[in-house]
DNA sequence: TTAGGGTTAG
């Protein structure tokens, strides 16, 4: 074990306690989860008595394979099946006597040794020749084939065969040998056609290949598994993957480590984590030492899946096989540990792994940037923006532009600047859309709106194509500022060029409705607003109306949730709601925040406990905020007025406005305490938080003339 | 691409 990975190892199984405000879970030290310490690995690893390791007897089904496993693992909720994992089921693979069958071969597959043929210069140029060949015209191919300069002999074949590209040029040849009858098709032909094929996404053509050589009994090796498994994969037919894995324990081919991880990574990419974990303790349990690229799939797994505890056990488990990560396993890690919400422990691992001395790449760079920016780590981002410039670490185009969003995110637009001008002035990473999108996204959200409306003409001119983010940023700044003529201009030239408006973009024109000062610049926002969601502007029409039944109401508002995207419900409502209030329709703002609440789209506003209740308005908008502060307020006053029990402290949380989109929220809130003469003060010890006492809240309810605020809903 | 498996952008 070399001493990196045991720093790492340490990091993240010693790390103290104070660091778990970083853990999601409550226990930072391990639990006993769905990863067991298996005791098979006990006798796996022994030297003294490695498992005798038995063929099947018969070839049992994937599902008999699994099923075993299944039972002993965790589900996240089957918290009563925990003794399960404490103490294994007996079974046969804990009992040296009786090994369980294996699931794959410890044996890669052979290749056949490579002779040396001295006609490879002329039958690559000739190759070469056909390659370059009008693809279309199959006429043209065969007269060419016709000068081949050497006679196809079983070599020859398979170097052509190889040299040739692209698939459909390779599958002409292949047939076309098969029709001369020169010698019997062996399975090495079908698995080089069908690598090729495999480039080309061609399933149907492989999986119709695979069958011929099923019919005509050439026999499928490893290699042709693991080609048509893989293909099936990049092809998204995941079905067919697992179908054709199943199929070779049907038909007594046993996978080996190569066809096994790419199965591993067929359920990992369909997200089954249990099923990779079977697999995963089936492999182990029949010897398997996983490599790179195993561990590279359960991380990324584990990663997407934002799970800390796989992450751990992945490292646990490396550790314990003395396998030091290589590069992409570290960038695999990093990522993972990014999406987990570990940026300490990504940043631990980078130093770690340049101090092993391994050269970071740009996918290294590109997921730390990604780590840093997602956990708005500014000091931290710059300083490694700066280290790549002095070490001369690779860029590549994907890491300027993640490095531009990151600015963007983080408010830093002198860097960004920078950066694009450096884009700009390269040969290989010229700005894209991409690019262009980030700095307007750096212009709008830092308020330069002259400066974003600048990028937008630049993109006109330079012919950049504009995508809805770039549109919506820039339609938000407009917003922002007030200029509804440039907006509409805006949203007018992003229709023509073709991008189809979604909810985010919906949800920043409500809000941009919510900001207009007068009606006709209103009415022009909601006629842009009108083209893309024609229901949202009737519904605003129907809140304007004062006959308008609660009723009604909460049936048209379901249907516009359940149209809108997830993420978008809620930002909808805060809109809304912010709408009612500038048009002094107050109640109808206590209606649909009602409504909102009813829906599920304010989890945690209100929180009570013995010795404390408070309101949580981090995810509300300002006018949603002094909506719900106001409903709490007059719920409190009768609660006095009835002399019910009350806590001894109350608090609002409004957040530090740290991130940009809840700047202003805590002053507003001050405010509108201040005007409800509400006896909140901001805390001390709590950033962002307003508290007051039960003595407080008694002699205020108790003295107050009713307040013109409230008096709407006394 | 030289018979098979893993990692980068809202």
């Amino acid at each position: 074990m070399s001493a990196p990975l045991t720093m790492s190892m340490d990091l993240l199984y010693n790390m103290n306690v104070s660091n778990v405000s970083e853990s999601k879970h409550p226990n930072f030290f391990p639990k006993i989860s769905r990863y067991p310490i298996r005791k098979s690995t006990i006798f796996c690893n022994s030297s003294k008595s490695p498992p005798k390791l038995e063929e099947p007897q018969k070839n049992p089904s994937l599902s008999d394979q699994l099923k075993p496993l299944s039972t002993t693992i965790l589900s996240e909720n089957a918290k009563d099946k925990a003794q399960l994992l404490i103490k294994p089921p007996k079974s046969t693979w804990v009992n040296p006597t009786k090994p369980k069958p294996s699931v794959l071969s410890l044996q890669r597959q052979k290749r056949s040794p490579y002779a040396y043929n001295p006609q490879i210069r002329d039958l690559k140029l000739f190759a070469k020749k056909l390659n370059d060949c009008d693809s279309t015209s199959e006429e043209t191919f065969f007269a060419i084939l016709e000068e081949i300069p050497h006679p196809i002999t079983k070599e020859n074949a398979l170097l052509m065969l190889n040299s040739l590209k692209p698939w459909e040029k390779a599958l002409l040849f292949f047939n076309w040998v098969k029709t001369q009858n020169l010698f019997p098709m062996e399975t090495i032909y079908y698995n080089v056609t069908m690598k090729s094929l495999r480039f080309g996404r061609q399933f149907e053509l492989i999986e119709g290949l695979a069958n011929e050589m099923i019919g005509n009994n050439i026999e499928l090796d490893n290699i042709t598994y693991s080609t048509i498994i893989t293909c099936a994969k990049r092809c998204n037919l995941f079905d067919k993957a697992v179908e054709w894995f199943e199929r070779m324990y049907k038909t007594g081919v046993m996978p080996d480590e190569v066809t096994y991880s790419a199965v591993l990574d067929v359920y990992a990419k369909l997200g089954k984590v249990e099923e990779v974990m079977s697999l995963y303790e089936r492999g182990r349990a029949s010897g398997w030492k996983p490599d790179h690229i195993a561990f590279s799939v359960l991380c990324k797994m584990f990663g997407e899946a934002g799970d800390y505890d796989g992450i751990r056990f992945v490292l646990q488990e490396m550790k314990t096989l003395g396998v030091q990560p290589n590069l992409i396993v570290y960038n695999t890690l990093l990522e993972a540990l990014g999406k987990a919400g570990k940026p300490g422990l990504a940043r631990s691992l980078f130093e770690e792994m340049v101090d092993s001395g391994v050269t970071p790449n740009e996918k290294t760079l590109t997921a730390l940037v990604k780590v840093y920016g997602r956990a708005r780590w500014n000091k931290d981002a710059l300083e490694l923006w700066e280290r790549m410039r002095l070490n001369g670490w690779p860029m590549d185009f994907i890491l300027y532009n993640t490095l531009l969003s990151m600015c963007a995110d983080l408010g830093l637009e002198e860097e960004a600047e920078k950066l694009f001008e450096d884009m700009k002035n390269s040969k290989y990473c010229i700005p894209d859309s991409f690019s262009y999108t980030a700095m307007l996204n750096v212009y709008g959200s830092g308020g330069k709106v002259d400066r974003a409306m600048e990028v937008f003409e630049e993109m006109s001119k330079k012919g950049v194509e504009l995508n809805i983010m770039g549109c919506t940023c820039l339609i938000q700044c407009l917003g922002k500022s007030q200029r509804i003529d440039e907006l509409v201009r805006v949203f007018e030239v992003s229709m023509q060029r073709g991008i189809k408006p979604d909810d985010r973009l919906c949800g920043c024109l409500l809000s941009v409705v919510s900001l207009c000062d007068n009606t006709e610049d209103a009415n022009m926002v909601l006629g842009c607003l009108g083209r893309a969601n024609p229901k949202l502007v009737a519904f605003i029409s129907l809140l304007n109306e004062e006959g308008t039944k609660f009723d009604r109401l909460k049936e048209e508002f379901k249907v516009i949730l359940t149209d809108a995207q997830v993420d978008s419900r809620r930002p909808f409502c805060n809109c809304l709601i912010d709408i009612c209030r500038k048009r002094n329709l107050k109640e109808r703002g206590h209606e649909l925040l009602y409504l909102g609440t009813i829906f599920g789209l304010y989890p945690g506003l209100h929180k009570k406990t013995t010795g404390e209740w408070s309101l949580n308005v981090r995810s509300l908008s300002v006018g949603a905020a002094h909506t719900a502060l106001e409903e709490w307020m007059t719920s409190l006053s009768n609660i006095v007025e009835r002399e019910e029990a009350l806590p001894e402290l109350f608090s609002a949380y409004t957040g530090a406005g740290t991130h940009k989109f809840s700047q202003g929220l805590a002053s507003a809130f001050a405010s509108h305490i201040e005007k409800l003469a509400a006896p909140f003060r901001l805390s001390e010890d709590r950033v962002g938080c307003f508290v007051a006492t039960r003595d407080d809240i008694v002699s205020w309810a108790q003295s107050r003339v009713p307040s013109p605020a409230l008096t709407v809903l006394n």
